[in-house]
This record gives C-alpha cells, structure tokens and sequence, in this order.
DNA sequence: CCAGACGTTGTT
DNA sequence: GTCTGG
DNA sequence: CCAGACGTTGTT
DNA sequence: GTCTGG
C-alpha cells in the first residue's frame, strides 16, 4: 500500500505537472536540480530515485517560501548522521514513517526539512507529504537526497482494503503549507496530515508485485472476477494500447489534452489487487492461501 | 559517563 | 525466518 | 512494497 | 546527530 508507486511523466512532464502560482499569483515551473537522475516507471520501489518537490528556501535562504524546486531523491531516507559508507547498509526500513511517531524518532526528528513527494496518476499528480534529509557519505562521494512517505490510519474508503495509506497533500494549499516550512513548522504541518477520503483506486494485476517489470499492465485496472483468473477489461486494453503507442512527445508532457480526461478518470489512482484478490480467492475457494496473505 | 540504537508493514 | 536487491 | 537468496572450495 | 539504557 505505501511501498509501491507508478510515474510515467519524464523529467519535463513533472516539471509542466507540477505548475505552481507564486506569490504575487504568476504562473510557474519548479527547476529541476538534477533531473538526469530520475528516469519515469510504472513501477517504482523503495530504493527508486523519484520526483520531490520543495521550497527553494531549502538552498537558498532568501528566497521566496512559494518558489519551489524539483530534485530527483532516493526513496527511503538517509539520515545525515548515517555512518556507513553505503546506503544499503541502512538496517532499518525508513521508506515510511508513521505521521503519529515521526516526531519521537530518531531517523526523522532533526530533519530540519519538510518536502513533499510528487507522483503519478493522471495528469493531476498524487501528492505524497513526507520528508528528506541530505546524506554525505563518508567516502567523499556525491551528496545523496532521499526521503521518507508519511503513512497515516486509512481512510474510510481505502480501510476496505488496508489499514494504512500515504498522507496526501489534496490541493495546492496544502501542498504549499507542507512546503513552507519556514512558516510552518513539521509539527504544525503534521496537524493538517490527515486519512482523505477524495481518492479514486482500482485493483492492477499482480504482475506489478516484480519490480523489474515496468509496462502499463503495472497499472491499468484489472477486473476483479472472482470466478476464474482475473481479467484485463476491454476499456482497460484501450488504456493500455494507449499508454503502450503514446508517442514520446506526449510521454513528457504534463499539460491537460483530450487524453488526459481519460487517463484521469481511469486512474486516478492505484493500489495492488493482492489484498482484494485474497479477499476474492478466500471466498471462492476457501483457501487461506497462505503465499497471497503476506505482507505488503 | 559510554555504548548502542536509530524503522515500517503485516501477521499471529 | 530474515535480509538484500529491485 | 515483493522476489529471491540464503555457501565454500576449487577448477575451468 | 541525539536519545536511551546500563
């Protein structure tokens, strides 16, 4: 539930996908930091470099708290005071952090930096809160950014299918309160983290579970048959040839076009089917199969 | 004082 | 069972 | 998050 | 780096 993402926008997608109105309400773009790091996939797992967007403040102290920028960032936070000289030697799962602890622990407390997490879906990205850190490692190699998602108690809807989900920033005003921590303290911030309930999600195939695949069928929706194996449905086949054929162009466009409607209301969202299919497989067969409960 | 930890999820 | 790698 | 490994010595 | 446990 809040270990696996999908984004297919490229760098520039991301960039155009995250639009923003600064203070004096013009229109802009975050700059990317370091784009060429991060590269699209519909399947994206902890250790992944992803989008992450934050205050400029967080570079440059007297800019304006509304400019924000994009910087590609390991997904499962780093602490600065990580000794090791490689982040796998990291003993501890840091890919989430519970919204009602995060202030108590260690890995996250003197985080001085508040970010958020763009991701995928649609064209409206699933803005994920969370917080990164910046790792020096010890060996005199490169910086590395990473971060960590906040996790909160699902929501009434999501609780049907798991007990946790990704704190979401809905809207543009929360996005900015998350960002601005210079106005804004994380404890402040956390106050406004919250289970939301305008979410849309559908089960995806199984094939998902492997990250090494990375092909729309990560993604589009399957049907939930529990009669038989699953199926992929007419309409999402048409979804799937189109994210199959969309032209490279359109790949990295992050701007609304007759497309985007689609998409958007066929996937706003995602979750892995497996909780679902158990449910399903578990009524149809009695079988507590024991492989399918595992963990997620 | 020093040594050692530093995390989440899910499942039983 | 538990850890590492993707 | 899930999948896959989990080991050593010696020889080609 | 900072906290907890001994």
């Amino acid at each position: 539930m809040c270990g696996r993402t999908a984004v297919s926008l490229g760098a520039d997608g991301i960039r155009r996908a995250c639009t923003y109105r600064d203070k004096q309400g013009r229109r802009r773009h975050p700059e990317w930091k370091n784009a060429d790091k991060y590269s699209p996939s519909y399947n994206k797992c902890p250790q992944s470099i992803n989008p992450v967007l934050l205050s400029q403040q967080h570079f440059e102290k007297d800019s304006s708290s509304s400019e924000y920028v994009l910087v590609a960032m390991r997904w499962g936070l780093i602490p600065a005071w990580f000794k090791e000289d490689e982040p796998s030697k990291m003993q501890y799962n840091t890919s989430n952090c519970r919204s009602d602890t995060m202030m108590e622990k260690l890995s996250y407390k003197f985080n001085k930096s508040d970010i958020e997490d763009k991701d995928p879906g649609g064209q409206r990205l699933l803005t994920m809160a969370g917080i990164f850190d910046c790792w020096e490692p010890p060996n005199g190699e490169e910086a590395l950014y990473s971060y960590t998602i906040i996790t909160v108690e699902a929501s009434k809807s999501v609780s049907s299918i798991h007990h946790r989900m990704p704190a979401i920033l809905d809207g543009d005003e929360a996005v900015g309160k998350w960002l601005d921590f210079a106005e804004i303290p994380t404890q402040e911030a956390l106050k406004f983290i919250h289970p939301i309930e305008n979410l849309a999600f559908h089960p995806v195939s199984t094939v998902v579970n492997n990250s090494r695949n990375n092909t729309p069928e990560c993604v589009v929706p399957i049907q939930l048959d529990l009669k038989k194996k699953t199926k992929v449905s007419a309409s999402s086949k048409m979804m799937m040839n189109w994210l199959t054929n969309k032209p490279k162009k359109e790949e990295d466009d992050g701007l609304p076009r007759w497309s985007s409607q689609f998409i958007q209301a066929a996937s706003a969202s995602r979750k892995t089917s497996i909780n679902v299919m158990n449910q399903g497989i578990e009524k149809e067969e009695g079988e507590p199969s024991a492989k399918q409960c595992k963990n997620q």
